[in-house]
DNA sequence: GTGAAAGCGCTAACAG
DNA sequence: CTGTTAGCGCTTTCAC
């Protein structure tokens, strides 16, 4: 019925979508100024404004965005790598980028790296290309990490999640006291009454952030005169191992709690030590980092050092932001924030830790 | 060290990077061959095109995506637009299609509309700003779409994922038969002896996934001469209420088994079940649907009507970029797909679902 | 094989 | 307030 009513005579169906040109000549003015109308309306006369937009609606026109990125030399794109959507805690940090930029009139590109610095490489140039104005990045090892140095040798503004900048470092990151709080998170279990504490953590080649949360737990260990253990690496970042959870849970000197480096990892490890025939957290206490929300869906729910996916997410899209309009008079009395952000991490305990046996 | 050493003197550092101009110049060929060199190198001699991509390699040359993109009126984008990622099934879905797009020279662009029509025409909008070639969707009820409508009124290629385009629609699909399978799913209930089977959905409303799968419960119920119940329909899509799993779980008809339209939801359900101080499967069985990974990482392992998440995107993508290439010539023998493709679900039995008490 | 020239759709000086 | 004029970086006829 609408379907040909909705579009001017004047414009071409299927053949052609009506540009800016048209819409000012449809206005009775010139492109400038209907180039105005939509980007600084302030600049136009209400009147006019009005007519430009009426033609727009009339002829059903759409800016094409390409044509202004490449004009203003300016894409409003910011490039997004992440490891792996299939882990929660990326995909809820996702929803806050999405969230944040948007909002802000800025679009996204989404990659994704599989924890592979090979990848990263290709994947970055890849967003370069399309000539994002900043990123907001996830690399395995922020540290060493040629990528990185690259982008900082070309000057292109990005924002690390998760990965810590290094204290004193030029980067800028969002994420938590990823050491601290699992020391934190440790320290809780040794609180419980537990003093045989392992550590599984996926791949530490793939995750600076594993590293770090095992130096925490070393830290707590040894706060309290604990001997730390070496740590079990599961190849898969996700999954784990029947067969290693098994050697490492027996034995008489078996752990009575496990540290994930991450909740899947948890949850994993938690149904592996179910088969071997364990209660958790009865028999033994587990407790992951993320605090993805599916944690608290599972019974008992998974005690863990909880981040702020989403905010992680927002606050880093906002930190590129800020770093684009460098100009802005920054909050007058509030600090203005440096260059690494730590979010607040919390505790969620109860659930699969419990004091030992 | 390299810092000054790999970029030429002849292109200024931050200021401006090389652009095909430059490129051209300085392998002393004319702009035109020197786009011919990277795009149709078949068109030039081959001592020129090694000529120019020394340049290239010299000049640290980027091609500016976004100038290509415009001059060629073709993107070579595909928007995609997702309901969630944190659901796994989308998640795992995005990988297919990162791969199978990248792999063929097209980029992403990535909106989620968290189930909500309203958003889902803004998103769809911002992805159609951006010259999107085509999309791939997932929306809220196919069946009654004013996005999907526009879309084809405006003649925008796009295809479905996880929708299932009627029967005889004009609308491409990439999905499992859902309501075939959800009744293959139950008649496995009903086959380990359960006859007092309910159905736990999302909201309908956001959901046409959720309805057909339903629709296959009824089926399997009255071809074994059952009386199918009311679904439950919890309000969020992805968490559960334990109050309403209570009431229902509760009484002298209560339920052996729930047929849960997610794998997501039906964890939920699993953990109000413990809750509630059931054993599952011992006391009650619950098949979920997807067959995401997670289901298999959990102890018991989640029962499920398995969908291959992955291939959809892949297929999805690649159905896509076969619309935009109608003249290939088609596999001679092997049948022309369909507009519609119905992928092959498993049952993955066992875990959560056993034979009634 | 290669080059010259004409824009894709839009923004941003610079004049009035 | 509004119009004129240049391009952004690249592809693509159309000639040679």
């Amino acid at each position: 019925m609408k379907r040909n009513q909705d579009r001017s005579p004047s414009m071409p169906d299927a053949a052609g979508a009506a540009t800016l040109v048209d819409v000012a000549q449809a206005a009775g003015v010139s492109l400038a100024t209907a180039s105005r109308a939509f980007n600084s309306p302030a600049l136009v006369r209400e009147s006019t404004v009005q007519r430009v937009l009426e033609a727009a609606r009339h002829l059903s026109f759409r800016p094409n965005l390409l044509g202004s990125k490449l004009r203003a030399q300016q894409s409003r794109m910011i490039g997004v790598m992440l490891p792996t959507l299939e882990n929660a805690v990326f995909a809820e940090c996702w929803r806050g980028m999405e969230d944040a930029a948007l909002a802000a009139g800025y679009s996204l590109m989404l990659v994704t790296s599989a924890y592979d610095p090979a990848r990263e490489r290709e994947r970055i140039e890849y967003l370069l290309r399309h000539r994002v104005d900043g990123m907001v990045l996830t690399v395995a090892d922020a540290a060493d990490s040629a990528v990185l140095d690259q982008l900082d040798r070309e000057g292109v503004p990005y924002v690390l999640a998760y990965n810590q900048a290094a204290t004193g470092s030029r980067r800028h990151s969002v994420s938590v006291d990823n050491r601290g709080s699992a020391r934190e998170g440790v320290e809780a279990l040794i609180a419980a009454g537990h003093r045989r504490i392992r550590v599984v953590s996926g791949a530490f080649m793939a995750s600076d952030r594993a590293r770090q949360r095992f130096d925490g737990y070393r830290d707590a260990m040894r706060a309290h005169g604990l001997a730390p253990a070496e740590p079990l690496c599961l190849p898969t970042h996700t999954a784990s191992n029947a067969g290693q959870i098994r050697a490492l849970a027996a034995g008489p000197d078996a752990p009575t709690a496990f540290f994930c480096t991450n909740d899947l990892l948890a949850i994993g490890v938690i149904s592996d030590l179910k088969r071997l025939g364990l209660r958790v957290p009865r028999d033994i206490s587990v407790l992951g980092y993320d605090g993805i929300a599916l944690g608290a869906l599972v019974e008992p729910a998974l005690a863990s050092v909880v981040q702020p996916n989403t905010e992680i997410g927002e606050r880093a899209v906002a930190r590129l932001l800020a770093r684009f309009a460098p100009s802005r008079a920054k909050p007058p009395d509030d600090a203005a924030p440096g260059r690494i952000t730590l979010l607040p991490h919390t505790l969620r305990l109860g659930g699969t830790v419990a004091a030992p046996a």
